[in-house]
RNA sequence: GGCCCCAUGGUCAAGCGGUUAAGACACCGCCCUUUCACGGCGGUAACGCGGGUUCGAGUCCCGCUGGGGUCACCA
């Protein structure tokens, strides 16, 4: 049994996808769980693609999510180079193979005469397909031209007649008719390969056991089959894994916004939370369950668990599960990283921050949310006298000019030095004890008096633990003097 | 359009011939409660359609419909 090697191969488009990421993540495991090697290669013989930094963006990428290579561009192996376009000679030993073994065949054909058969299909109505027109020339014709230095590609023979099959660990057998595959093109002009023949060569080369990859290679995989069997090399396993959609027909892009892994990441997503949910999308173990670490995903992830069908990305779970995420993390581990987020908040140096963590580690799903639950900490917003009217709490313009100002008495004995939430309970709950009336009643006019918002991230008392003694009553005296003004009753 | 693939609630999905068709998110209601959130309890909601095969089909086969992919000197 040959050691499972997976890989990971993306191109340096300056970004990771979501989809990508799980393609790698799947591979990771799929390498992991069979104490095997996870091999990342650059893909980058698209020169005109090419993005500056792209490729230490991917290496930085991989190692936050944890997906730790074994071999790649900057940690070595004994397969390199892992970088395509480092590969070069490889290509061209192995595209003169091919056409020694005839499976393939240089093209002089100019792009204006592959315009005008593009332009020709398109005027009749009928696909354009390569007429093979070089496929005839003669060894000699051909060693001629290309002795002359008359700029071709190379282009792959295909039979054409006939089947070709192969198994898909997912989708199972398929099976297509040879007279559908086009002579593509295997060696650009510029002299590096297209992907369709570096995949062959490398995944060889490299001793890739299984293939992970979207299923949109689906249908070009019978090509690369031929190849293989042009070659007699072993045929890896296939693992074609299905789409994430953004919505039901679109696909999730670059375009829409906010498909990447940075950008959910710099959103205050965590990096645990963001693999957890991609990993589930696409794949099921099969069980209730639905919180895994990478460790556990290793042992659990199995192919059959791997859906055909495309997933549509569903922003709202995700959400969701970084908030069980975050509600899962300790305190200090919560109040560590809040912090930069109540510093781009909050200016005033008397807030106490951990009284804030306290009140924020349930009411968080994104870190990103924070600034704008503690925006009333500053300054006080404007607000509207009937957030004052609370029907549930039985609070109404008329009561809260009733008790604010009594709340601001109780609030006012309390000793500086005993300005705590211990204290502040008592107080406030006490009065409304001895005035017979519900809590809320009290509590809910301190509480919009103090955050001037219709919800806060923690009541009058927690409001009032934060803000300090001299600021609430500040609050609350600007809130008396609203409801002096205000009209009668609402 | 040709070829290939896919098809269970709004979304992710379990199911692999016999189930009251799981679970999660979202949504709604109730409870807890100093608002909100957290937490607890409950609810609405699905096998695309039509033929077969079978004693019995969400599960197998065929067709249809719908969706996706692919037909580049991109990967």
């Amino acid at each position: 049994m040959n050691k499972v090697r997976t890989r990971f191969a993306p191109s340096p488009t300056g970004y990771l996808h979501i989809g990508g990421l799980r393609t790698a993540l799947y591979a990771y495991l799929l390498a992991k769980q069979a104490s095997g090697d996870f091999i990342l290669r650059i893909e980058d013989t698209d020169q005109d693609r090419y993005v500056e930094g792209a490729t230490e963006f991917i290496y930085r990428t991989l190692r936050l999510c944890g997906l730790d290579y074994d071999e790649g561009p900057d940690v070595g192996g004994d397969y390199g180079p892992y970088i395509q376009s480092e590969r070069r000679s490889i290509y061209r030993e192995y595209i003169d193979k091919l056409i020694n073994l005839g499976e393939a065949y240089p093209c002089f054909c100019t792009k204006e005469r592959l315009d005008e058969l593009r332009a020709k299909a398109a005027e009749s109505k009928t696909a354009y397909v390569y007429d093979r027109h070089c496929r005839h020339l003669s060894k000699e014709e051909a060693a001629e031209k290309m002795a002359s230095g008359i700029p071709y590609v190379v282009r792959q023979k295909m039979p054409t007649t006939g089947q070709t099959t192969f198994d898909d660990a997912v989708y199972g057998q398929i099976t297509v008719d040879n007279s559908v595959l086009e002579d593509g093109i295997l060696l650009k002009s510029d002299g590096l390969p297209t992907y369709n023949f570096a995949n062959v060569v490398d995944d060889h080369l490299m001793n890739i056991t299984h293939v992970i990859r979207g299923s949109e290679y689906l249908s070009s995989t019978p090509k690369y089959n031929l190849l293989y069997q042009a070659f007699g090399w072993e045929i890896p396993t296939y693992v074609h894994v299905s789409q994430i959609m953004r919505s039901p027909g679109k696909k999730l892009s670059k375009r829409d916004g906010d498909a990447s892994f940075s950008d959910f990441y710099n959103k205050g997503y965590l990096k645990e939370a963001i693999l957890n949910y991609i990993a589930l999308l696409g794949w099921s173990p099969g069980t209730d369950e639905e919180f895994f670490t990478l460790e556990e995903l290793a042992e659990r992830f199995s192919i059959s668990g791997i859906s055909k069908s495309d997933a549509i990305f569903d922003p709202a779970k995700l959400r969701w599960m970084n908030g069980e995420y975050i509600r899962k993390l300790s305190f200090a581990e919560f109040h560590e990283m809040a912090i930069p987020y109540y510093k781009q908040a909050i200016q005033r140096e008397d807030v106490n921050l951990e009284v804030l963590s306290r009140m924020l580690h349930t009411r968080t799903e994104v870190l990103s949310d924070i600034p704008e639950q503690l925006d009333f900490v500053d300054t006080l917003p404007d607000y509207n006298v009937d957030l004052y009217v609370h029907k549930k709490m039985k609070s109404s313009v008329d009561t809260s000019r009733e008790y604010l100002p009594q709340a601001w008495g109780v609030l006012g004995e309390i000793e500086p030095k005993d300005w705590n939430e211990e204290v502040i309970h008592e107080k406030l709950l006490g009065l409304a004890n001895s005035l017979s009336v519900k809590n809320g009643q009290v509590l809910w006019p301190v509480r919009v008096a103090l955050s001037g918002k219709p919800v806060s991230p923690g009541g009058a008392i927690e409001l009032a633990t934060l803000l300090g003694k001299e600021e609430t009553l500040a609050r609350i005296d600007f809130g008396m003097e609203k409801l002096s003004v205000a009209p009668a009753s609402i």
